[in-house]
DNA sequence: AGAGTAAACGGACCGCAGTCCGTTTATATT
DNA sequence: AATATAAACGGACTGCGGTCCGTTTACTCT
């Protein structure tokens, strides 16, 4: 039978194999920065240009490397347990939801904001359209009626933009635990709370 | 007398006119991108070394090229008509603020843009932190009491981030009518509106 | 097994932002 | 006018992300 997706060649899955294991290496050892496409491809014994075709950009790399943790995130947001997962109140959920991605921003740091210089800008990060539609649907199930839900939904989330909320930690002390007041306070006025 | 700032000297206030009438005649011709360091060193007739000491970086030179229209935008808010300016009432004020920051965002684009890609991130762009301080202001006269005003207002200003609008408008055909609506729609919610 | 093919490979190459440092020059001082 | 000096100058240089294209290699079909 014909795959109608081609199967990978075996090399090629190899080489990816390297290269992931390769850049996990490199970024534990001297942080985000520390890796350079020239460093990683000498560090997994490939090519350069197997490098880019694999991820198209260095962004693209960072994307790929956190793809696990941010499918993690998606699951705990569907089939987790509350508040994050389905059985709060939409209201809960939009609270924890913040708070969870500011959690989520802090462990990974520089990852998440290389990742956002993607070639279309980092609104096109595929994970950022999923949090928006999250968001989006929470706002309807909590009664939030709007003529433009969708545009509502993406004022919140940038909000929680990583750079943002990196910058503010980073650079003005401010806590995590004050971030996710503040997300609170937010979602809670605009669902039309005390 | 001795001046405390000491006086720019001849040939490098020279220079500093010809490198910004030159780097305006690139974007006029090319748009931003056609503006690199090279190019524009070469169309000004003096040394790449030069540039850099002038602007620091091409997001340095970016904010320099923005500002004057910067200027005159606090200066319209600051002692401008309403409804930006003072006047009307803070929220109508807000209502405004966002509207003008969509226009302006518009007209300048790439512009505003790379003037983001600043050393420390376009949170660092002393504008930035100009209009969360108006926009707090126009919180705190509105009567929206926070716990964590600054907080607050950043919050509402990302929403009007450069590269979330751009892309709205460029990438998804999103309005800058409707834009100014879901702003309109946020801080009358935030401001405790019907 | 052998031939054919599409895909993967690798590394030289490009243009870019940004740095460095030996040289030149405007200005203050006498 | 001559001198001193701090500042500005310029362009070669570095390291980076990303591209290109001739070569190699894993799979398929007979």
């Amino acid at each position: 039978m014909t795959p109608v997706t081609a199967a990978e060649r075996s090399d090629a899955a190899r080489n990816r194999e390297r290269l992931l294991l390769a850049a996990r290496e490199l970024i534990e050892q001297g942080g985000a920065a520390a890796l350079t496409m020239d460093r990683l491809a000498e560090h997994a014994g490939v090519g350069k240009g197997t490098v880019f075709r694999r991820f198209g950009s260095r962004a693209g790399l960072m994307l790929t490397l956190l793809d696990d943790s941010e499918a993690a995130f998606q699951a705990r947001f569907l089939f987790g347990p509350p508040p994050l997962g389905p059985g709060g109140t939409p209201l809960d959920r939009l609270i924890a939801f913040g708070a969870e991605r500011i959690a989520y921003v802090v462990e990974y740091g520089d990852l998440v904001l290389e990742a956002g210089n993607a070639s279309r800008g980092r609104f096109e990060v595929p994970a950022v359209a999923l949090w928006n539609q999250d968001v989006e649907m929470l706002l309807r199930a909590g009664g939030v009626e709007s003529r433009e839900p969708g545009l509502l939904a993406g004022s919140l989330t940038a909000a929680l933009d990583p750079e943002r909320l990196l910058h503010l930690i980073r650079d003005h002390g401010v806590t995590r635990e004050r971030l996710a007041a503040s997300w609170c306070e937010l979602v809670t006025r605009v669902a039309g709370g005390a």
